[in-house]
Formats: structure tokens, sequence, C-alpha cells
DNA sequence: GTATCATATGAACAAATAAACATATGTAGA
DNA sequence: TCTACATATGTTTATTTGTTCATATGATAC
């Protein structure tokens, strides 16, 4: 902390205070970033906007993102680490899809801020 | 791509044609993944949510967070960069504010989703 | 002018992460 | 049981990214 003065000099107090009273528990900011991390890929984006359709098998995410079968399933372990995947086998098949709304409207916000 | 046979054989044609109409063009998403890549960094998520309440000179938002102010200049410029932030100078200060509403409501909602 | 302060910026370093490669697991059919 | 196939996983590598340190810029007060 190079420049103490700073630190302790210049802050406008009263909004300082009230700043800090609405923010949320240090750990909940930082699960909120994890979530977003999931978002932050353009991979992982691709995968999780493919399954607004419908529930997909891993080949099928492949094929259509042009990646490779194993990036796929790397992803797709994290997506479902993080809850925003769900997924059911059958037979050699293992069928992915998104685990609740929110993910949808998520990136539908943020589709909505690009388009402007 | 060592597994060829994957990538054509097991394939469910009909299902993968229509996600693949309906997919946004490749650089949407790309910069979708770029928009949530912002929010997915408890020090960025932390500014932002911070800056929820008013603006904010660098050093306020230094001490709130507890962190250099350094980093949260470094922060500021992406942040500006990607056009979620705006700032306007007084004297010898620089404050930050959100640059619109989307922010806070893809953050909202993100919250909503951990909070369940 | 000089000193001090608030902020910005460049470079270096360390940590995180996504992809590739090799290989393992598990299922179905012959 | 043997083979082929769909998926998963461990390891390594290359890249990205966030922070720190050192320094620069720009403004105010004396």
């Amino acid at each position: 902390m190079e420049n103490e003065k700073c630190e302790y000099l210049c802050v406008h107090e009263k909004v300082v205070e009230k700043v800090i009273n609405n923010m949320p528990k240090e750990e909940k900011l930082y699960d909120l970033a994890e979530l977003f991390k999931m978002f932050g890929d353009s991979t992982r984006i691709k995968i999780l906007y493919a399954l607004f359709e419908s529930e997909l098998c891993v080949c099928d995410i492949a094929q259509l993102l042009n990646v490779s079968q194993t990036a796929v399933s790397h992803q797709l372990r994290v997506l479902k680490t993080n809850k925003l995947v769900k997924y059911r086998k059958e037979g050699k098949n293992s069928f992915y899809s998104l685990a609740d709304n929110h993910v949808c409207s998520i990136i539908n916000q943020g589709m909505e801020h690009i388009n402007e």
C-alpha cells in the first residue's frame, strides 16, 4: 500500500459509509463474480445458448459449435459444478439441459445490453 | 480432433439444425462473453456494486473495498473501456458512476440466482 | 516556482484458466 | 468376451488476467 495518505485523506466519508452499509457480504459478492465468470467465456456462452432450444448430447454440442469433444466435456463439467446445467444419461449418451430459468434471463439481459 | 467418428455419427440432426438456426452470430456471442467477463471478477463486481449508491472517486472506492488505489484505477479503466462506467473530473478527483441501468439489472438478476 | 496530493499508466510477476493430448470409463451390440 | 463408440478425466502447455511496484501526469495550494 504505497499511498497511505490517499486512503485516509480524500475520502468522502458520508457517502462511503452509506455505501458500505448497503453492500452485500464479501462472500456473496465473491459468489456473484463466480456466477458471472461462467458466462464470461465464449465457448460456455455458446453451449448455454445452444441449450436454450432443447437438451443436447455432448456430441451434438461439439459438432454445432465446431469444438472438440474434450473441450465441450470439460466445459460442461464446469457448468454442471456451478449448477447451470443438469444432465441425464440415456445409453451411451449424456443429455445436458439448462438447470433453471435464471440462466436464460441473465443471458437475455446481457444480450439486451449488447443490442443497443 | 482425435474423435472424428463422434463428430459425424451420433448427432441428432434435426435438433442440431434447429439450434444452429436460432443461434446469434459468432461475433455477438463473443461480445456477450466479453460483457459478462466484466462481472466475473470480485474486485470489479464490488466496484460496480459500490456505484449502485452514488458516484464515487477512486480514493473512496479504494478505501471502502480495502484495495490499493492502483488496482482500482486499473479496473476502472477496464470498466470504462467496456462502457460500464462513466466518469467526470472535478479538480484533483475523478468521479465514477454506472454508465446505465442495464448494469444494475444484470447484477440484480445474478444476485437473485445466488439467493435461492 | 515548489510541494503535495489524486489519479493514471507501464512493466514485471504470479495466478488462473482453457485447450490439446493421451488415456480411461462405461455402454451396446456382435 | 471383444469391439466400437460416447463421454469423462488427468496432465501439460499456452494464454489471459489481476496485482504490485515504480513512475508519470495533472491539479491545487503555498
